[in-house]
RNA sequence: GGAGAGGUGGCUGAGUGGUUGAAAGCGCUGGUCUUGAAAACCAGUAGAGGAGAGAUCCUCUCGUGAGUUCAAAUCUCACCCUCUCCGCCA
């Protein structure tokens, strides 16, 4: 008892409340479960929706009787002051009594509590009805195509082929110093990553993004609110000596900047573009992409986050898109644009794209970006809200929607270059965009 | 790493056991005045959960959690966080 007493209090410390309004995902539960499950399933996820519900009712009753008894508790202690010692002496019997009664209410209702919302967070983001239906990736549905591929008088080599030899990436060295899955970028790759982050960063300043460079360590709290602890906590490095975890898209701690936070609804959207190194465990892909540097433990990413209001949400989705597009088509990197299907969309989106570049070396197309709306999911467990202005609407205060998406993987855009823009005699010509950023127009 | 100070509403800041969910100021919203604006004046203004058709009512929240007490912002303990000084350091 004593034990379960423990563990119980411990665990009030670590699991932040989700915080539940009208529209929050109980209130779906107590109208609609089977709505709630049907989309879980889509998502492949399964938790047991009925014992959440079981579990609510049971909470709700027991959490009233605790209020009644409360209410009466302070209704004679408003008097409590004010009477003489013989009446005062039998209240505080009274009192005595009812708060025997009271803890062991609370008791019972505490461990209900705990085990509730265990199951509430475990439930994803649900995706909206527009989401392509799909068990896996291959459910992904191509919008468009864009760009035009190169037509190449000589066979299009492999980025790595070319980059080695020119010496601008070195996965030895790295696996050396680091273990697979590293790399040392070097030369003039250097260069083009410094000047795809300031393309990048002169793009989106236009747009009323503020740059940033966040912490790429992050607490525990902050990667939980965020929504990757449930699932793919295993993806994630932990400094467990520090209690700190470190970050795997800027993402993350650019979502978190304003945990606790309430907006003014004039400040919105807020938008940041942050520029980090990512780190990932990658630990659900052994042996596959184990060359180069497509799939890497540690990379740099520029990543695009906005705080929006809820009914803008969509349209800032959309403009996400748009935003990653502009910066593929400038650069001159064909491409296509997917449409994540249910099954592949991940715990916190409720919609999401991906671009993939065409890589003719490989004669394929990789993913380079990515963009979701994770509507309040995030928000929610951030307790990130703004407030209307409009005197008129009952619930002043809500949750913002927080959309995120690429601006450039650097690593994977470098191999998008690489490939589309090599020549014959091996060198690789800048695009046009970045040969002033760079001061050269080809790499020898 | 050593020493100290502190966490109260959107913000600043009073409050050391009993109508204090919380003074005052700022901010914000509405109104009066004004040709308009500012100023001035008046009024309103925390969040969350629950019951109810609704008016409304109840409960919780003063960093978090536990405890003492009939009663805790106020007392005790643990934890978290912030700040200042010293040391170390790109």
């Amino acid at each position: 008892m004593e034990k379960l007493r423990e563990e119980i209090i411990n665990k009030k410390n670590n699991i932040e409340k989700i915080n539940m309004t009208d529209n929050s995902i109980i209130n779906l539960i107590r109208k609609n479960p089977q709505f709630v499950k049907d989309k879980i399933a889509l998502k492949n996820v399964k938790v047991d929706i009925d014992k959440i519900a079981e579990l609510d009712n049971e909470k709700r009753r027991l959490t009233q009787e605790v209020e009644k008894l409360r209410a009466e508790q302070n209704k004679v202690n408003k008097y409590m002051d004010e009477i003489k010692s013989e009446e005062r002496r039998e209240r505080i019997k009274d009192m005595q009594e009812l708060k025997k009664n009271l803890k062991e209410i609370e008791a019972s209702l505490n461990i209900m509590e705990m085990e509730y919302e265990k199951l509430i967070y475990q439930i994803p983001n649900l995706p909206f009805d527009e989401v392509p239906i799909g068990k896996d990736e291959s459910g992904n549905i191509v919008l468009r195509e864009v760009g035009e591929k190169r037509e190449f008088e000589f066979k299009p080599k492999d980025y790595m082929e070319i980059a080695e030899k020119i010496g601008l990436i070195d996965t030895e060295s790295a696996a050396e110093v680091s273990g697979s899955r590293f790399g040392y970028l070097k030369k003039e790759s250097v260069l083009l990553e410094l000047s795809l982050i300031k393309f990048a960063f002169d793009i989106l300043g236009k747009e009323g993004f503020i740059p940033v460079i966040p912490p790429v360590m992050i607490k525990e709290k902050a990667m939980r609110a965020m929504g990757y602890m449930e699932r793919g906590g295993d993806e994630i490095y932990h400094l467990e000596k520090d209690g700190l975890y470190l970050t795997g898209t800027a993402e993350q701690s650019l979502g978190a900047m304003h945990m606790d936070g309430i907006f003014n609804e004039k400040d919105l959207p807020k938008r940041y573009a942050g520029f980090s190194t990512c780190f990932r465990r990658e630990a659900g892909s052994y042996g596959k992409d184990t060359r180069g540097i497509l799939r890497v433990h540690q990379f740099d990413k520029i990543e695009m986050f906005s705080f929006c209001h809820p009914e803008k949400s969509t349209e800032e989705h959309k403009f996400f898109l748009e935003m990653e597009e502009k910066l593929m088509q400038t650069l001159e990197v064909p491409y296509r644009v997917l449409n994540i299907c249910t099954g592949d969309l991940g715990d916190p989106a409720a919609a999401k794209y991906d671009i993939e570049a065409w890589m003719p070396g490989q004669g394929t197309y990789r993913e380079t970006h990515s963009t979701s709306n994770t509507t309040d999911f995030q928000t929610r467990r951030l307790n990130t809200r703004f407030k209307s202005n409009n005197p008129h609407i009952k619930q002043r205060m809500n949750f913002v929607h927080a959309i995120n998406g690429t601006a450039f993987a650097i690593g994977r855009t470098l191999i998008a270059i690489i490939e589309n823009y090599q020549q014959k005699d091996g060198t690789i010509t800048v695009p046009d965009v970045l040969k002033e950023y760079m001061g050269m127009d080809r790499i020898k």
